[in-house]
DNA sequence: CTGAAAGCGCTTACAG
DNA sequence: CTGAAAGCGCTTACAG
């Protein structure tokens, strides 16, 4: 025991002024401290003024981890995302940061890269620490640890896919409108040969895109064609890269999400093909870049600032117990009609 | 009391089991449970069977917050980046991010959107959260805070930027070397009128490159120009706008950091310029979409998985008490040549 | 090796 | 309104 107080002298930590040395110094107890700082019950002005000196002549501040385990909760909320890389993401993540912090909450966050093994272990972490809450964006929608979590008392808000859990809240994107609605544009202007560059299929988000994609051509009567792909930019590049060396390429794509555009855009620029003359594109999802390609990208934007919003919301909802029943938010996607679309060769 | 129970009863929660739960299961003491889940002191074979048995059968899995308050100390770090939308920081806080929780650490993430006064709150909250670490990316360097943080037993590494409390360890990029090749590169080239595209003035990053650029021009024995700017695509492209409405603007550009790149090529777009040949370019930093613009983006790219290494590594180094001295890593960036450069019209 | 017990630093009924 | 005391769920000397 000397020892170590002999090995802490040389290194760090003069010891942390508590709760007790606040008490003591304005002569009231512990939970007069305690109740003055948590602005909780009345507290006379003269003992509060006495505790507020005493904390300011301490520098006092309450330990974090006390209180948790004191008020048996925490003031932490799990954030698990599929890829912070991805802009959609690392918007979504400052979002929830900043309404998160300037209510007195922490976000811990998470990175699953996809895989629903990691998601699984994050969660099971986040539900060791007791988080307050979780906003999610599942790889795995089924994941049994979202029930287990829900079943401890852990309030969780799923953005961009769903969970199978009914009991979370969900904030979605109508993905199929949007398919639709971008593979529309384009049969608007003249084109018959599109093709849908699709995502990583055991995502939800890929399917609901392709399906969209599929509904517009089948409705007018046109073929589907499309690209098995992933939310990557090279595989994408390659995937493009082959359907362009195709004896009838497409004179249209529709790309299932931004960063593949980025494979896309590649694909054409190896093949040395412009937009949209010799390729008209659209894409579902924003790129930070969309605006400084030559031409400008055509795409449908998610509202990225409302969806973190919501999603905070839902979430604090269940943490104060103002709501039970699970609720679903369904956004649309924004149309943002840019140089990359246009009339096909022929029809110009 | 039996009022909250019957709430209770209908919404949440069952209760949780706890180490006493197990022990008496095992029957054996929590210490023995204790020193079971955490690997400590040697347990005999036939006790450790039957905790193990108890902790599966019961499901058992300890509290994060309880472990915090009893072990004084969370396995949480603090990573406090400028702007979380900005790539090189969403690719730092994922590289992190990673090797954290694949050691058992958990990542409080905070975004100060360059402004001093969020950035001392945070550093407050995490002081107050007891963090185990703090990877701090500051704004302000010479924030007390960060030295109070210290003093409270909080080891800091800082990366990008310098900070004031020689007590950091810090891992910084070379950007005067950096400034100085992009440059130099121009000027191998053949170019004179060189200008600069500044950052925010108060950020020291934005000086070193500022420094690196007038070391070289003047080297050179040649004007340095620099256009007032800050960290911002809009702001550059504005700035830019003026510089090249000017009557005798410049035949290449620096610009400072990647996301104003992205404004500089807004800027050109809007005045109807291509590069390399109306105006070379040179970023100083590497925006994902350097290779897909037309034509691609040169630029000197920062090495971002080896610096989130160094950093990580240098925090544990400290957590673990292995280290005393402050340590300084420097890193340089690599240049990453692309056709944004080339010779100016007069040359060529 | 193992257990009983104290302690981590707060919060919060409970009693007054 | 205020305080004494129990309790949150662990870990960790200490003693055996």
């Amino acid at each position: 025991m000397q020892e170590s107080a002999f090995t802490d002298r040389r290194t760090a930590a003069p010891p942390r002024v508590r709760i007790a040395d606040v008490a003591r110094r304005a002569a009231v107890s512990q939970a007069t401290v305690s109740r003055v700082l948590n602005g909780d019950g009345r507290v006379h002005a003269d003992l509060r003024e006495r505790v507020l000196q005493a904390v300011a002549e301490l520098d006092y501040r309450p330990s974090g981890p006390a209180r948790n385990l004191a008020r048996q909760r925490t003031n932490t909320i799990g954030m698990v995302v599929a890829d912070i890389e991805h802009p959609y993401f690392s918007q979504m993540v400052r979002a929830v940061e900043d309404t998160a912090y300037a209510q007195g909450y922490r976000v811990l966050i998470c990175n699953t890269d996809e895989n629903p093994d990691k998601q699984r272990s994050y969660l099971l972490a986040l539900e060791d620490e007791r988080v307050l809450g979780i906003i999610i964006s599942p790889t795995d929608g089924a994941d049994a640890e979202i029930s287990r979590a829900i079943d401890g008392g852990i309030p969780v808000v799923a953005f961009d896919r769903r969970v199978a859990d009914e009991r979370a809240d969900v904030v979605i994107p109508d993905n199929l409108t949007a398919a639709r609605a971008a593979t529309g544009l384009l049969l608007d202007e003249g084109h018959h040969a599109i093709a849908f560059v699709a995502g990583t299929p055991r995502v939800e988000t890929a399917a609901e895109r392709l399906a969209g994609y599929e509904v517009a051509m089948t409705a007018a009567d046109l073929e589907p064609r499309s690209v098995p792909g992933q939310f990557d930019a090279d595989v994408t590049r390659h995937a493009v890269g082959e359907l362009l060396r195709e004896p009838n390429p497409p004179s249209a794509l529709v790309i299932a999400s931004s960063p593949m555009a980025l494979g896309a855009l590649q694909a054409m620029r190896d093949a040395g093909l412009h937009a949209p003359h010799d390729l008209a594109l659209v894409s579902i999802g924003e790129p930070p870049w969309a605006e400084i390609v030559d031409p400008p990208l055509t795409t449908l934007a998610p509202p990225v600032r409302l969806i973190a919003h919501e999603a905070m919301e839902l979430l604090l909802e269940r943490v104060t117990g103002q709501r039970e029943q699970a609720r679903r938010i369904v956004h649309q996607f924004e149309l943002r009609r840019r140089g990359s679309t246009g009339p096909p060769p022929a029809s110009a």
